[in-house]
DNA sequence: ATCATCACG
DNA sequence: GACGTACGTGATGATA
């Protein structure tokens, strides 16, 4: 591992026409076109300054000609002509490598990718990493475990995933299935009528491209096989054009690409002769913390410590005071914060140190005696000071878990940071939030994971029965990489406007999901069993019906036996696919057939029996006699919280079956059930953020909003309105929030997708300020990659600048982001103030559940109107929009009473 | 592990 | 002109 080098090749050919055409145009005051230079001067001050490689080519294409035009001299022959205004900038993109010190690398005869291929090839037999900055899919075929990518313009990693993800096969089979599919940007003819999917599952079935054209005659669709037979040359030829050549001579060797720091007078020169005032101001401040001022990302030595004996506590904890920060993590015996035991904790104050602290290991095979460790007593004595010390901060990652445990133990914390919030706030929408995910992002490293040390699957043992020495490597080092990434994330949250989300939504939750948590909600355990026993009656009777109208047995499942039955043996159909989805089997059952009828009721009560009444009462934690969810708190990049483990957000409510389960959920003794929802959140929003008169006007005047958008549209009077009419009109106003389709809305509404399209029309019309908001969402997620609700969350989305659609995906979310997102900052901002106020006024209320746009309490019976009308205002205070916010509160024995 | 399905907002 | 489509989640059973 110390011997290997990591091999850093970028391609900058490729990012040249990328940058020129993805960056607004930009010139020097002598009138030279400069964008791409700047964007690639960019780019490398980014990816140089987050690499460990330590040897570094800048890879370009010598010419538009190569030895592929010789195989075949249509090859790109339909790119076109260089845009006039990318041609001075060649030139100038070569200079600026140089002033980077970056050795350029070029070879008459061939593609930059060729080159790639060949150092990517030597240093892989050397036993060497290799990471290519591109996002050229004519590379995807290099990756492997020693090679992955990496984009220079978004943070996003390619590895094997990825690149499955895009082709469907594995790097080493993406040549056969580019063989297949051809290209028509570099005109590669493939085979007429396969694309990327079929010559993925062409290839997964026969291995490779010979293999497939040699059986061709058995392929079973007519037109496929005789253009694989008609094509099979071309497709050969193909594979010869998409195979990058891993052997281009000549080349400097790579000893001598070893890594060079810029000399910072030629750099800054080369950045002012280009008129980039802003830059040389940049890459100043970039070349100082090159030169070694800041944190090192990999400590040049990691060493870990077992603490086992007072005295090294004490040393620890004095360190982390004097230094007033610490990271810390807590190992458990499982993931329920509820039930886990805590087993151990470690610490971290500074990078490359950190100890493990063992508690509660215990003897295992590996480990006769009872490990060496200090009391619980004796720990809670010395730490709890620590933990509570309001001059320290504490860091944790997802360190509302560890407040559990710790609190659990008698050391509540406070104050603290979040490493997963933080990124999670900065960077969502991008990548994931896990430890290992945000090590290997943001420094580069590798950590060990926890089935490294536990084992896995039926071998897989609590963190207990682990040795301490490898309990402490993998413990300490989750402490101390929280350390390194708070280092990283905690400077970007002033630049970056994060501070307020982060500050005053984020981190303040942390302890008002904690107390959620801990509440937990009393279910009825007999109510539950009863239905249990009834649906499970219902559902062997339908079995019966079912299986005796089908003529046989069959899993009823099983989507694929259950089609076999529907669509071969019974001939059922609705026109168009062959899914058994809700909605076919609905409009099978309509047409008065009587087994999709059936199939939709034994679902809906196997699906109630299965999810809610059997596995709700195995959840009951036996200490509490409660049910406690789990909150997740960066699970959605708009800003909502997700509940897991049980999910208790998807409690049924729209069917009568549904209801009955809800009514389980109950209060103690003495308590009733409140619930507090906020009424129509997401189109009052709607109103402000896109700043349309009437619709403000209407929530205003307190008018049925729906009512309002079916006489609006479809020209109906107020007075006349049909509930057919309102309810179509209550889909469109839906569909807005979601980003509208006319497919979509046609689906949801069964309708033709004309009507729809009219339908959408005519709201445009009605309510004109609504495309501009569409709009304008639209182009700022272009041009900032991001879009934002009203406090300031930011939402990622990446995609939106690739094509088709993925692209049209992103818009959608793009135009739904902020409503949803804006209205899981109002209810954050209401439940933050709530236990306080609830407090100060003396009641006893509790905060249970939040489902997006309700919170549910459990309340004493006398203090029941008294807390309505304190969470009502609090709720309906906690934003000031051009429209009223309006809670509605609901008071039962159970929670569907309270509704 | 992934898909189809369906529970919720 | 074709493509693939309403936004955001989590849990389940079937299937590979």
């Amino acid at each position: 591992m110390a011997s290997c080098r990591h091999v850093f090749l970028i391609d900058a050919s490729g990012f040249i026409f990328r940058a020129f055409h993805a960056l607004p145009a930009m010139h020097r005051t002598d009138g030279t076109p400069v964008n791409a230079v700047r964007g690639f001067c960019n780019m490398i001050m980014k990816v140089i300054g987050e690499t460990d490689a330590d040897h570094i080519a800048c890879v370009f294409d010598y010419s538009s000609r190569s030895f592929r035009n010789d195989i075949y001299d249509l090859y790109k022959a339909h790119r076109p002509e260089t845009p006039e205004d990318l041609v001075p900038q060649f030139p100038l993109i070569r200079e600026a490598a140089r002033a980077f010190n970056l050795p350029v690398v070029e070879m008459e005869g061939y593609e930059a990718d060729d080159i790639i291929a060949t150092y990517a090839r030597i240093a892989s037999e050397a036993g060497d990493r290799t990471t290519i900055v591109s996002s050229d899919k004519d590379l995807m075929q290099l990756v492997s475990d020693q090679v992955t990518m990496q984009d220079g313009m978004k943070d996003r990693t390619i590895g094997a995933a990825e690149v499955v993800e895009k082709f469907g096969v594995p790097p080493d089979k993406v040549i056969e299935v580019q063989a297949l599919a051809g290209d028509s940007v570099d005109n590669v003819p493939g085979v007429p009528g396969i694309g990327v999917k079929t010559a993925a599952t062409l290839i997964n079935e026969y291995g490779d491209l010979e293999t497939l054209l040699g059986r061709a005659h058995e392929i079973r669709q007519p037109r496929r096989r005789e253009n694989l037979l008609e094509h099979a040359d071309d497709a050969r030829m193909s594979l010869r054009l998409v195979t990058l050549d891993r052997h281009v001579p000549r080349l400097t060797p790579l000893e001598e690409l070893a890594r060079q720091e810029p000399d910072p007078d030629i750099l800054t020169g080369f950045l002012q002769s280009q008129d980039f005032r802003t830059l040389v101001a940049r890459a100043e401040a970039w070349m100082g913390r090159r030169a070694g001022a800041g944190e090192p990302k990999t400590p040049d030595t990691i060493s870990y410590e077992l603490v086992q004996d007072v005295a090294d506590l004490e040393r620890w904890v004095a360190e982390a005071t004097r230094h007033g920060l610490v990271a810390i993590d807590t190992e458990t015996t499982g993931l329920d914060a509820m039930v886990a035991d805590l087993v151990g904790i470690s610490l971290s104050t500074r990078p490359g140190t950190g100890c493990y602290i063992p508690l509660a290991h215990r003897s295992s095979e590996l480990m006769l005696e009872t490990p060496r460790q200090l009391a619980p007593g004796t720990v809670r004595e010395v730490l709890a000071p620590l933990l509570a010390d309001p001059a320290v901060l504490k860091v944790g990652h997802n360190i509302k878990y560890d407040c559990h445990m710790l609190a659990r133990a008698g050391m509540p914390v406070h104050p603290m940071d979040d490493t997963m919030l933080l990124s999670w706030c900065l960077d969502a929408g991008r990548w994931r939030h896990s430890i290992d995910a945000l090590a290997s992002e943001h420094l580069g490293r590798q950590v060990i994971s926890f089935k490294e040390v536990a084992g896995r699957g039926k071998s897989q043992v609590t963190f207990d029965l682990v040795p301490l020495d490898r309990a402490r490597d993998y413990a300490a080092e989750d402490a101390e990489v929280t350390l390194g990434l708070w280092h990283r994330l905690r400077p970007r949250l002033v630049p970056e406007r994060i501070t307020r989300i982060y500050e005053t939504i984020e981190r303040p939750l942390i302890p008002v999901l904690a107390a959620m948590e801990r509440a937990g909600i009393k279910v009825d355990r007999e109510q539950l069993e009863r239905l249990s026993g009834e649906f499970g009656h219902r559902i062997r009777d339908l079995e019966a019906g079912i299986h005796a109208l089908a003529g046989r047995p069959f899993n009823i499942g099983s989507p694929k036996q259950l089609g076999e039955v529907l669509f071969d043996e019974m001939g059922l159909t609705d026109g168009r696919k062959r899914s058994t989805g809700a909605d076919v089997l609905e409009g099978l059952a309509a047409q008065g057939h009587d087994l999709p009828a059936r199939v939709l009721e034994w679902r809906q009560l196997s699906k109630l029996k299965s999810t809610y009444t059997d596995t709700l009462v195995e959840q009951i934690n036996p200490a509490t006699e409660r049910v406690h969810t789990s909150f997740s708190m960066a699970a959605a990049p708009t800003g909502r919280l997700a509940s897991t483990d049980p999910n208790l957000q998807n409690i049924p409510i729209r069917t009568e079956e549904g209801r009955r389960i809800r009514s389980a959920f109950v209060g103690e003794p003495g308590h009733l059930l409140m619930s507090a929802d906020y009424s129509q959140i997401e189109l009052r929003l709607l109103a402000h953020i896109a700043d349309i008169a009437s619709l403000k006007q209407a929530f205003h005047d307190g008018i049925d909003i729906h009512a309002m958008t079916a006489s609006e549209v479809f020209h109906v009077p107020l007075e006349t309105m049909d509930p057919l009419t309102r309810r179509n009109a209550k889909a469109i106003n839906f569909g807005i929030i979601y980003g509208i389709s006319a497919f979509g809305l046609a689906r949801q509404l069964s309708i033709g997708r004309d009507e729809a399209r009219n339908y959408i029309d005519a709201y445009f019309e009605r309510y004109p300020g609504i495309r501009g908001y569409m709009d304008r969402t639209i182009a700022e997620a272009r041009k900032a990659g991001h879009v934002t609700t009203l406090f300031g969350r930011k939402c990622h989305l990446p995609e939106i600048e690739s094509k088709g659609s993925a692209r049209a995906y992103s818009e959608r979310a793009a135009i739904n982001a902020p409503l949803q997102g804006s209205a899981a900052d109002v209810i954050k901002r209401a439940m933050i103030r709530i236990p306080g106020v609830l407090e100060a006024e003396g009641l006893k209320g509790r905060m249970l559940l939040q489902v997006h746009d309700e919170l549910l309490f459990e309340v004493p019976e006398d203090e029941a109107t008294a807390t309505a009308q304190c969470v009502r205002g609090v709720m309906e205070d906690a934003a000031h929009l051009d429209v009223p916010l309006t809670v509605d509160v609901g008071l039962g024995t159970n929670w569907n009473a309270a509704h």
